[in-house]
DNA sequence: AATGAATGAGTTTTCATTCAT
DNA sequence: AATGAATGAAAACTCATTCAT
């Protein structure tokens, strides 16, 4: 009954809670998804009762919003600052494209992109917010990286309607396979170093930059 | 009661129900999930009722497995027909990524791949039979087509380990947006038809094939 | 499991089922009220499983209004037959009111007043309706008998918009008793008959009839 | 934080809680009932936290009893105090009647009425105890005033053992409408003097009291 | 083979009660 | 004394599964 372990100030507790509950449901949200998560195990995960869950959110649905709205929006305005950061269309993209791995992909943040995807037509009204939020944001500013480019010569011309969704797929992808298949039937990759390269080798390429032209030419 | 409009043979009636009773399962496990989908919906879709189902499926997993191991299996051999079909890698990658596409991504088989990536993790062993009868074979079908492509001097060397996946996000993407945010938020993209060019455009650059350098050279 | 007692017709159940329901749902919100009455118990006296109660009424709230709705009001088209049925104001008031004792008041659906009354503020709606359905119906009966009497001279010119409630009242009160201290405190009164002929007499001389007088002058 | 405004005497504000508490528990049992009401809105409404609730009261079942108890008893002394005070039988039955609508029927305590109807049943103990030392106690005053009445030979003979319910059953059913349907279909009857006028011009005569002939007959 | 009424285990949600501060 | 965060038992409600017809 007295709980001489648990001397966690009582005050601090109260603030960090909603983030130590809304972590564990996306965890879990991510694992089985939505509907087969249950709030006891939402509860168990963030180590309180079912009953504590309800004192920060009304309902299920609520935590499922909070979930999504407390993942992913602050880190793009970090996205959008490195179009001042980097000159170099290359490089910008490459910090772009990178650094969302770095700091969403690569992350339990990642886990986001599968819970949106799989309830996206569950919940509407929060896709929306989601797509307009999240993704047309990222869309545009891969394509902010991608015009500067071709206006300076350095990509070719090429759709921009379609390219920033093609560039990110196999971004998305990797986050999708990590937290699906990945759990079960291991990595269909050689590694997500040799994966990266590859791909934006590939991509570089495709979009017609001559990056080692100079020094094979020597 | 006594059914004199519905003249279709009986016979086939009853050898088709399986077929569309996974059908209606798939559009619905697809457009909520598995766990929010309920058997009476099903049912109602495919115009039985509830205990109907249980003729056929011994239970909501069998059916799930069901979908699954029905939905995508028999279009692979005739993808890894287009082996033999046609010698030109680069038509051959086409015929492959695009037939892919027209036979499976477009269509309401498409849903699958959503299903999957969702379900995955709550039933690993349907996951590993799907990763090692669908994905792993798709992924050496395109191996393959790249092989020959670098053997002929067509595509440049790059990772084997990597490209497949790579090549084929953006296709899975469109396929996942379809069953997802498609049906909320619109298409993220200017058409189907400029996606899927700028598409191949971009990932034929990305393999180093100079394309129009004959015509250009002119 | 075979179970070889029960073999009432299935199809006749169906169609019996909501009045079952709803008569043991009015028996336990009476005794305990709405809020405190689990529908486990109401299934329980119905003799039916706690599911089955929502194959019939959609929720808790929903089976109070079934309950309510099919309680009173085809009684009251024979109460309002009455006014036809009977000529003399005395004999008449006497119907109606005693009739309503029998066929309400003394019966089961008496306890429908208790319920209403205590549930009716945290049901407006469900209130209001009763209110027009019920007691404004019933109340324009007696006065339409009240008028007869005091248009004839049989009764003393009176306040037609306090006089039924008032004569209503010691009705009401008596049914109300039975299903509320009644039951834990046994009878504040002599007896029921010798109650109703208390009150038939007390306000048949409080309308001014001269019922006795030519007998005790003779 | 910092209580400036607050300057009412410490001491005086301990004393009064008991009675804060109970006259908004009072207000919220009659208005949702017992099981409905959840201490949290008794706590607010008394601007307490649901915590110290339990600083008074063991329990929501020891809350209601002393609702109960603290309801009623002192005003009857103040009843029983009448039959001394006035002499005339007809003054005296009014003072009783009138004094408690006055008292208790038009004030917050009528609710008492309506709560009490409703849970006796939920509290057998504490609707024996209520019975006891308020209804009976009721009912033998307004006897005593009758039978007072029937010896001088203001009224007729009447039933005893009936008559104080059925004078009281008008005046209890003005308290339970106020605080039921009275909140969402308003009055049924004109005005609540007229009311109160009409029921005792009815029982009088009823009673057999020939009031106005001496005036008339001049 | 087909039905759909019935079941009851399982899940979300509520709220009286406790207790560390 | 007072607070309000935390608890967990209990209740409303859902739905996969069964089975009599």
């Amino acid at each position: 009954m007295n709980d001489l372990v648990h001397t966690e100030p009582r005050r601090r507790r109260k603030e960090a809670r909603p983030q130590e509950l809304t972590a564990a449901a996306l965890a879990l949200f991510v694992e089985k998804g939505f509907a087969a998560t249950r709030l006891e195990e939402v509860a168990a995960r963030a180590g309180v009762s079912k009953g504590t869950l309800y004192l920060y959110f009304d309902s299920k649905e609520a935590l499922f919003k909070a979930v999504i709205q407390e993942g992913v929006v602050p880190v793009l305005a970090e996205g959008e600052a490195l179009l001042d950061e980097h000159d170099d269309p290359v490089v910008l993209l490459r910090a772009i494209l990178f650094g969302w791995w770095e700091r969403i992909g690569s992350t339990e943040l990642g886990g986001v992109v599968k819970l949106m995807l799989s309830e996206a037509r569950n919940f509407p009204e929060v896709a929306t917010f989601y797509n307009e939020a999240v993704i047309q944001r990222g869309l545009a500013l891969i394509r902010s990286a991608v015009v500067r480019g071709i206006s300076r010569g350095v990509f070719r011309p090429i759709d921009l309607d379609s390219i920033g969704t093609i560039l990110v797929a196999p971004l998305m992808h990797l986050a999708l396979w990590r937290n699906s298949f990945g759990a079960c039937c291991g990595p269909t990759i050689g590694g997500i170093d040799r994966y990266l390269d590859c791909y934006f080798d590939l991509i570089l390429n495709g979009l017609g930059v001559v990056r080692d032209l100079p020094e094979d030419r020597t």
